[in-house]
DNA sequence: TTGAAAGCGCTAACAC
DNA sequence: GTGTTAGCGCTTTCAA
């Protein structure tokens, strides 16, 4: 068994009091008093009792998390950036980091946050990958418990979060292909209902309508979000004839699936297509050709939801409950040059044609 | 502030006691009582405190893991994927997971494991990516503190692991790349000190001693384990005279980071030179070309490791303390063909001449 | 079958 | 300055 209090009290001859008091570093404990006692907790190897202490202040000073698992083969750079952002920061701030995993949606996730809510465990909870219409955040908003999400929400809640502007990345990223003379961009999209995707599907859309190109509903495909998951369905896109002359992934690891996929069709990426991504994560500057994509301080968005999470717990203001990151178009080869003349008036025909089918 | 058991009694006009045993489903409550105070629980939403209850058990349920976090452009696709298997399999036992970030070597983080097993706060811990002299290792050993490691140690302690066969997976690899032809085979080394880099070098010296080929020094060189460090490193391989015909990244990561950089300088992958990894992570089969390297059950590690900690915690008898898992030869196209004939002469020419050098 | 009481290890009013 | 006392919310002997 540890050594407690009470035995570093005993051996120092005080009372449990002082010793408790002398250790917290109050100024009412005489200096002689204090030294003695600290000694004999060093000599002792004295630690105390977390459990204990948490109990009596009745706050944990641990934040949860609840890491959204899809299945065993799961590993997503996102999750491990963003926790260790997390995770320095509350180091740093002498938090604790209790991580529970669980399948996204469904009833049991439900009950896996009003558990953490309610069992008085955590303080706080982090919510990440926020859906159109999430559960997760009505019922942690409904229980009153504190909270801050990485990612807005569709329904009408008001809760604090950071996000990141997809819509306006995505813009940034579509614009710079219609500049290089694209017109025909295919998406890979995110699982719908997921929200940042919903963000990033609404800012190409965007784009296209703002340069007055039309969409054609066959551009847009969804896939898992996984590396896999872009390999198989650029196949789709692959498939259309006049095929998109440019391919977006809704996320860097779809990008980068669709890329290989393509190459080993024999395209050449940057000639043949261009390709783009989002997030940045770090195989995207080493991917070959390396990725063009919109770079996500994904590290960063983690430390800022962790530290607004604990103002909110400690009762300081936040300056701003709503932060909206623009990300930042990088630029690499995956996008090639700009379409040469003749082939951009064979891209504008064949748009013209589209158009006219439909 | 949530309702408290004392609170269920009241309402539902029994003693706490009674309450406390009726909800914990002992037998000796009278059925009829039982299910008054369930549905009083019910109807309130009450939760058990966890702190109290884990207080009054002294224990916790909860289970630590110190992730080494190497700085803010932290990810590795191995731990969100060890995390993701403790995690899902600490769920399924009731467990909860602390996980703490720490950076990884000092005497801050022999405190933080020393906090984590005298703070009372977990009941046992996960420790990862073991060093050939590991201080967490003994200074829990030294207090006596339940854990399960994924990995060995050089020092000379005896305690429960998963581990990979990291040299017996190493030799498999380099056989395969003599089998093919290869002489000269280059190696970016995992940073020494760590434990699994000492086993998959230790493997490539073995298999290349099998064979009676020498290992020139500067054959081998270290990388930080990223996918940039294995492009950056990988230019000394390729500035040697003779260059390796062949390249083995530590970990796949470094791999990939050396396959891009090399394809950057015009090399043919598989052609000129061939490369082959050790993990498997999911990038590893859709990079361009799909990267031969050795599968690493990641997540079934983490899930057996966490298990066997479990079983360690209720004082089950461990099957087996030391487990050691085969890693499986996966052969893709980063391999090549085997060497031409006349190349492969021309390899063993300048082998000899090598020889003859050293 | 139920309840009273003790106590897990700690903190914090409140007295002295 | 220091000690006494009363909990934090729960589990668990031990009596009734």
């Amino acid at each position: 068994m540890a050594v407690t209090l009470r035995e570093v009290a005993r051996q120092a001859g005080v009372s449990l009091t002082t010793a408790s008091r002398a250790l917290a570093g109050y100024a009412d404990v005489a200096e002689e008093t204090r030294q003695r006692i600290q000694s004999v907790a060093a000599a002792l190897g004295y630690q105390p009792n977390l459990v204990a202490r948490r109990l009596q202040k009745q706050r944990t000073d641990t934040l949860g998390f609840i890491l959204p698992t899809y299945g065993p083969r799961f590993s997503d750079p996102f999750f491990s950036e963003f926790l260790a952002g997390v995770g320095n920061e509350a180091n740093s701030h002498d938090y604790d980091l209790l991580v529970s995993t669980h399948a996204p949606d469904g009833e049991g996730e439900r009950q896996a946050y009003l558990r953490a809510a309610q069992g008085g465990w955590v303080d706080g909870l982090i919510v990440v990958r926020t859906r159109q219409h999430d559960s997760r955040l009505q019922t942690l908003k409904q229980h009153n418990f504190p909270f801050v999400a990485f990612g807005r929400s569709r329904d009408d809640l008001e809760y604090p979060y950071v996000d990141e502007d997809g819509a306006a990345g995505m813009r940034l990223l579509v614009q710079h292909f219609i500049d290089l003379g694209h017109r025909r961009i295919g998406f890979i999209a995110p699982p719908a209902g997921l929200m940042f995707g919903y963000y990033r599907l609404q800012g190409y859309r965007q784009a296209m309508a703002a340069n007055n190109y039309p969409v054609q509903p066959e551009w847009i495909v969804e896939g898992d979000l996984t590396q896999r998951g872009g390999a198989e369905v650029v196949e789709r896109l692959l498939a259309l004839d006049p095929r998109p002359t440019a391919i977006i992934g809704g996320n860097d690891l779809m990008a980068i699936g669709a890329m290989n996929r393509l190459q080993q069709h024999g395209l050449h990426i940057g000639r043949d297509v261009a390709i783009g991504g989002f997030d940045d994560i770090p195989p995207a500057a080493n991917s070959h050709p390396p990725l063009t994509t919109l770079h996500q301080p994904i590290y960063e968005i983690g430390r800022q939801t962790c530290t607004m999470l604990i103002d909110l717990l400690n009762g300081r203001p936040l300056d701003d409950s709503h932060v909206l990151l623009i990300p930042r178009l990088i630029v690499r080869e995956s996008s090639g040059s700009p379409l040469a003349p003749e082939r951009r008036f064979y891209e504008i025909d064949v748009g013209q044609e589209l158009k006219k089918t439909t």
